[in-house]
DNA sequence: CTGAAAGCGCTTACAG
DNA sequence: CTGAAAGCGCTTACAG
C-alpha cells in the first residue's frame, strides 16, 4: 500500500480525462456524459476515493461545516440542544464542529476564533450571554466581522449580539412557576440561582420577581442563593438556604440540576418533598420525569431549539434579526404541593 | 466594509514583508526578527487576521481536528465521553467534529467518510461495535485506509477494527453486579438489554452468565428481555418482564438508562424499590446517584475513557494495537436489597 | 460534452 | 533573516 490516500487527479488519470471532468462527474454537475460519469464514480468508489474537503473548500469558496458553542456537553440542557443540531446537520449533510465556552467569555471568544479559521459557514451559540459587558464586546466584534465575510450567526438564548436568535421564554417560565408555588399556598419561598451574571439567570429570576410583586410579595422577601448552575451548586446553595432561612417552605431552583441537588439535600436531611419542602425546577431534562418525586418544572423544549437555531441559520438572512421564541411551560409532578401548616 | 476577510498577503503588505515572512512570524516559526515578529503580529491582531485551516491544511500537510463518532450525544454515556474527549482537545487546540451513528452501521460508516473527506487526523469512535459481520467488514476496510494515509483510530469500547481501544471492562462489571444480587439472595432474577447485537451488551451479558454459573444457575434461569437500549426501552422491557415473568425480585438493566425506566414502571406499579423489587443498573451516568432510592449500578469512568481515548490517539502508533482497560465498580446504592421472602 | 489553466490561501524547501 | 516560487487538491470560468 501506498499509504496515500487517493487524489482527484488518480481518478481522472485512472478513468482517462481531465481532473475537470472527473470533479464535475464527482459532484454530480451539468455537463457530462452520463456514461463517462457513471465510469468515473465506479472508479472512484473502487479506489475508495474521498474528496478533501480543505482542498474544495478552497477552491469553491463552500463550506459544510457549522460551529456550535455550548457550555459543556455533560450537561443535559446543552447536550438536548446539541443532539437537535445534530439531527438537522445530518439531515443536510454538515458537518459540526463542537466546542466548549465553559461559561468563560474569554474561552468563548477563543473558540469562536477558532471556528472562523475553520470556516464554518455557521455558527451557533448556545448559552447565555454574559453581563460582562467588556467580553461581550470582543465577541460582538469578532462575530460582526464573520457575519460581514458572509458567515450566518444564530443566538440560542439572549445574547449581546445582535442576531438571529431563538429565545426561550425565560421570563414566562420563572413567572409560571412562581406563581404556581404562590397558588400552592407558598409564601416562605426561596430561589438558587447559578450566577446572576448570566442572561439566563436574569431573566428567569425577572420572571420571578413579576410574579411576586402581582402576589403582593418584594424581592426582599424571597432570598436567591447564588451558586454554580450545576447539581454540585444546587446542593451548596440548598445547604446555605436551610441554615440560614430555616423557615422556607419551597426551592425554586433556576435549572433543572440544581433543583436534582436540592432533592438530594433535603433526602439526606430526611427532609419530606413535597411535605415538607417543595422544590421545583427548570428546563426539564429528561431525568425530571423520572426522579422521584417527579420533578415539578418549566419545560424547555430543547432539542427543537437546537433544530431551529440551525435552521434558522440555513435560511438566507433578513434585513433585521429573526428572533424565534420557544415557549416555556410549566410541567407539575409531584415535587411541588402545599405547604406545611406550621 | 468589504466584507472579506482579511488575508495573509494582506497583512504581509501591510507590513511591508513577503508572505513567507508574514507566515513565519505568525506561526511562530523560527528565522524571523522579533522586531519584525512583533509588528507582523501586531497589524495581524488590528486587523482580525484568522488564518484559514483549510488553505493552512491544505499546504502544510497538517491537521488540527479530530472526529468523534458516538451514538447520539443526548444519552448521557456518551455525552460524558464527549466531555473527556473535548476537555482534551481543548487542552491541545485541537477542534472536535462531532457526529451521530445513530447505532447503524451504515450511518456510521458515512460518518466515517465524511471525517475522512475532512481530513482529521484523529478519529475517536465511541460505542460498541455491531455483530453484523458485513456491516463492520465496510466500517474496517475505511478505518484501515485512514490509518495508512496516517490517521489515528481509537476506539471506545470493543471494535472489530483493530486498533489502539479503551476497553471498559463490561464483563467483569456484569460478572460483580450479578454476584451482588446472587449475594442479596436473588435467585429469579431477570435482564434487560439493549440490542444483543451490541457488543457492549454482549459483553456484559457474558459476565452476568459467569457469575450465574459460577452460583450454580443456567443461562435459561435468567430471561434476557431486550429492547431498545433506552429509558424508553428500559419501560417497555420491564413490563414485558413483569407480565411474562410475574415471579422475579431483581432486574438487572445492562445500562443505567434502562434502570432508570425499570424505576418509573416499577413506581407507577406500586412496587416498592428494593423491598418488592431490586434493581440495578450499569454506567453510573451522574443522575444515578441522585435518583430516589439511588441507583445500585456499575461505574465506569465515562469521562475519563474520552480523555484517555484522545490522549492514545495523539501518541504516535506502536507496533501492535494499544489497549486500555477502564475498571468496572460495583456501587452499591439505594435500589438493590435483599428479595421479599415470599 | 471536455480540457487546459488560473486560482483559492496558505506553507515550505530553496536561494540569497 | 528574507523572499520568490512551487505546490497542496480541488473548482470554475473560459475556450473549444
Amino acid at each position: 500500500m501506498t499509504g496515500a490516500a487517493p487524489r482527484l487527479v488518480d481518478i481522472a488519470e485512472s478513468a482517462g480525462v481531465s481532473v475537470a471532468t472527473a470533479s464535475r462527474a464527482l459532484s454530480g454537475r451539468e455537463g457530462v456524459s452520463a456514461a463517462v460519469a457513471e465510469r468515473v464514480k465506479q472508479i472512484a468508489e473502487s479506489l475508495g476515493y474521498i474528496a478533501n474537503v480543505h482542498a474544495r473548500s478552497l477552491a469553491g469558496g463552500t463550506t459544510s461545516s457549522v460551529g456550535l458553542v455550548i457550555h459543556e456537553v455533560a450537561d443535559p440542557y446543552f447536550s438536548e440542544i446539541a443532539s437537535g443540531v445534530m439531527r438537522v446537520a445530518g439531515r443536510q449533510g454538515l458537518s459540526v464542529q463542537m466546542c466548549h465556552s465553559g461559561r468563560d467569555p474569554q474561552i468563548e471568544l477563543r473558540q469562536l476564533r477558532t471556528l472562523i479559521a475553520n470556516r464554518v459557514g455557521v455558527i451557533v451559540v448556545a448559552g447565555s450571554g454574559y453581563l460582562d459587558q467588556e467580553a461581550e464586546r470582543s465577541i460582538h466584534r469578532e462575530l460582526t466581522r464573520f457575519t460581514q465575510a458572509g458567515g450566518r450567526v444564530v443566538a440560542i438564548g439572549r445574547h449581546q449580539h445582535a442576531t438571529d436568535a431563538v429565545l426561550p421564554a425565560n421570563t414566562d417560565g420563572g413567572h409560571a412557576v412562581t406563581r404556581h408555588l404562590l397558588e400552592l399556598g407558598h409564601r416562605r419561598i426561596a430561589v438558587i440561582a447559578g450566577s446572576l451574571g448570566l442572561t439566563t439567570v436574569a431573566d428567569r429570576l425577572t420572571g420571578v420577581h413579576r410574579a411576586l410583586s402581582a402576589a403582593g410579595l418584594g424581592e426582599q422577601d424571597v432570598p436567591v442563593v447564588e451558586a454554580p448552575f450545576t447539581r454540585e451548586g444546587g446542593k451548596a446553595a440548598t445547604l446555605e438556604l436551610l441554615e440560614r432561612y430555616p423557615d422556607r417552605t419551597a426551592v425554586l431552583a433556576l435549572n433543572d440540576d440544581m433543583a436534582i441537588g436540592a432533592l438530594s439535600v433535603l433526602r439526606s436531611r430526611s427532609l419530606r418533598v413535597p411535605d415538607d419542602m417543595s422544590v421545583t425546577g427548570f428546563d426539564d431534562v429528561p431525568v425530571a420525569a423520572d426522579l422521584s418525586p417527579s420533578l415539578t418544572t418549566v419545560r424547555l423544549p430543547m432539542q427543537q431549539m437546537g433544530e431551529k437555531a440551525l435552521e434558522l441559520a440555513l435560511r438566507p438572512p433578513a434585513k433585521r434579526p429573526r428572533r424565534v421564541v420557544m415557549p416555556a411551560t410549566l410541567v407539575e409532578r409531584g415535587s411541588s404541593g402545599p405547604p406545611r401548616s406550621s
